[in-house]
DNA sequence: GTGAAAGCGCTAACAG
DNA sequence: CTGTTAGCGCTTTCAC
């Protein structure tokens, strides 16, 4: 039973037929270098035992041809799709306020461009929906591994994507340590905390508050416990602490129950920036002005923070580096490699004008 | 010549080689069932001409075993990916601050996972590797469609995804009619300035100024074409113009440009939120007050906007609608369907604390 | 060095 | 209704 594919192949290169042309394929290439296709593959692979001469011959034809291998094909064969998965969960009003999310996009991009993965991204709204994404990604084998971020405590995707045999690197706080045998890329949220108070007791600052960002998250408790320990080690006793969750309207009313305390912050360390300018915006509504009555700090920088009045002095992440090396983590850690040494950028604690000097100096 | 795949996957089954479980496939299942291969794939494409008790009994087949069809091999026999592709370019500051890409991402997410179509993203910075991620698309079959966004005036996108043979939905303004056959889903970006315009004009402004966004852009130029159309219709000649390109230091920039005007604006309509509040920002540095002094309005209403002082009066898109349409549009187009009539909500314009009355009486 | 041939897991004619 | 069979385009032993 002779195959009919070369025959039927060489007809229709002939006609070419008008209006729809007929992918390229390894095939063809293989033709035109007048090898087979085992060789157009190796030298495609960077595998070693093509003569050079062949591998030239070979490059130009698929040159000539326009040809670039197929995922499709490809990922069927080798088991990998060349494609990693994120996952991100956010509340609808987060969405188009937190700075996290495009930059370390941006950053991911970035490291998979480097290695040519494609980047498969799934936005979810609730818990059932974000399980759901990561199931589908590995039943319908559409990724090779994922990314875990906003990482919670206590969160059950560690075993989620264990098994279902993904790959996977935990994007956390360094200062955690999440339950979990993959790699975790860790950034440092406690250092620029730990320089925000000790900035606002340079100034003479006191009684310095926090409001928290959304509960159950490391990253929340990551900067709440830099807050408390740096008070500690500075010997204050006071904690004037609300809980809110990012979002302006909880930084508004978060500011408000601080500011109704019978002892009142004299300095307030947010979460984000978002909550840090509601909060500003709070805190003048009441005629308290910032910072000659309160001084704010935000994290996050966003773009807007210089803009605002008063300038805000706020903690910077370098997350498109993070995004990168999270990246470059996760290819190492889908084709098995070890994984690569990466230092990321420290934090930046940016000055700017929505921190001055306590009004009445410190007793001690 | 008798295939010999029946014998080995029954004795692998049996046997299930411990430490690495083969993964489930048709085969499986169709023998679970006691089908052929081909019923399976029937039931799990909606496929007519499968008896009701068969169909029962490969579905509890498949559920027993946990099989769901492979994407890489349905994409490979299929010809399709079942993926569509979205390339964002943007300059890094943008990237955290333009509430436009992540909301414009939930949207499509929601649109797409009805259909259950994945998002394959790439963000690039310049041109060059702008065009290199749509033919890496278009070349590696990764993709079955992709969304053009940030139309530019004269975009040599089109052409080129054309030619590329990706299907293709353009997402622009609905004022500006993209040389293109590919479907267009547009938002009215010409609404909400009119409305401002009108709001400023019924304050008693007549000195309304603009700053446009980067240049180039179509919707940049709606915008600015609706304000003069505006203007004109209420029989205003004065056009105070500045351009900027969407960034806090081009909004402080432009701004100054339009107040040091020897007739300066009594009320300023920008091209973003993020130049507005560098806008109020630096009038504010100049001793001019907002909006006693000085009118602002801002577009899109980010989250920050009712926070700042003043709150921000801005002009909202629902943005999420618009993605969620762009995708069905875009599955619509990729599956060769009618494109579907979708309505998206009208804009909104948000009146808060940044625009007041002017200060002089207009003449007449 | 190079080529032939057997898959990867699914879909889609085409026969029965 | 149901089963057979030939691909989809590439990778990868295994011979030569």
């Amino acid at each position: 039973m002779p195959s009919s594919g070369p025959a039927r192949r060489e007809a229709s290169r002939a006609t070419d037929a008008p209006g729809h042309r007929r992918r390229v394929t390894i095939g063809d290439v293989a033709d035109r270098a007048g090898v087979s296709k085992s060789l157009v593959s190796f030298v495609f692979n960077d595998r070693p035992g093509v003569s050079v001469a062949t591998r030239e011959r070979i490059l130009q034809a698929a040159k000539d041809l326009g040809w670039q291998p197929s995922a499709r094909a490809r990922a069927l064969s080798r088991n990998k799709t060349q494609a990693v998965g994120l996952v991100i969960r956010r509340e609808p009003e987060l969405l188009s306020t937190d700075p996290f999310f495009p930059q370390f996009l941006a950053g991911v991009e970035t490291g998979l461009a480097q290695h040519d993965y494609a980047l498969v991204l799934q936005v979810v709204g609730d818990p059932a929906t974000e399980r759901a994404a990561y199931e589908r990604f590995a039943r319908e084998s559409r990724v090779d591994g994922v990314f875990l971020t906003d990482v919670r405590v206590a969160d059950d995707r560690h075993q989620l994507v264990a098994s279902l045999g993904l790959s996977s690197v935990v994007v956390a706080p360094t200062s955690a340590s999440p339950d979990t045998d993959s790699a975790v890329v860790g950034m440092d949220d406690t250092t620029g905390v730990r320089r925000a108070v000790h900035h606002l007791y340079a100034l003479g600052h006191r009684r310095i508050g926090h409001v928290m960002g959304a509960a159950g998250y490391v990253h929340t408790e990551a900067r709440k416990q830099a807050w408390t320990n740096t008070l500690d080690e500075l010997g204050i006793r006071d904690r004037a602490i609300a809980t809110a969750d990012f979002t302006g309207g909880s930084g508004t009313r978060a500011t408000h129950e601080l500011l109704d305390l019978p002892r009142p912050p004299s300095a307030i360390i947010y979460g984000n920036d978002l909550m840090a300018i509601a909060g500003i915006s709070a805190a003048t509504d009441r005629g308290i002005r910032v910072p000659e009555d309160l001084s704010v700090v935000g994290f996050d920088d966003i773009p807007l923070a210089p803009y605002i009045v008063p300038p805000l002095t706020t903690i910077r992440q370098d997350v498109v580096a993070w995004g990168a090396a999270a990246a470059e983590t996760l290819v190492a850690a889908v084709e098995g490699r070890e994984r690569p040494a990466l230092s990321l950028p420290p934090v930046d604690f940016v000055v700017r004008g929505s921190t001055g000097r306590a009004r009445s100096q410190p007793k001690h």
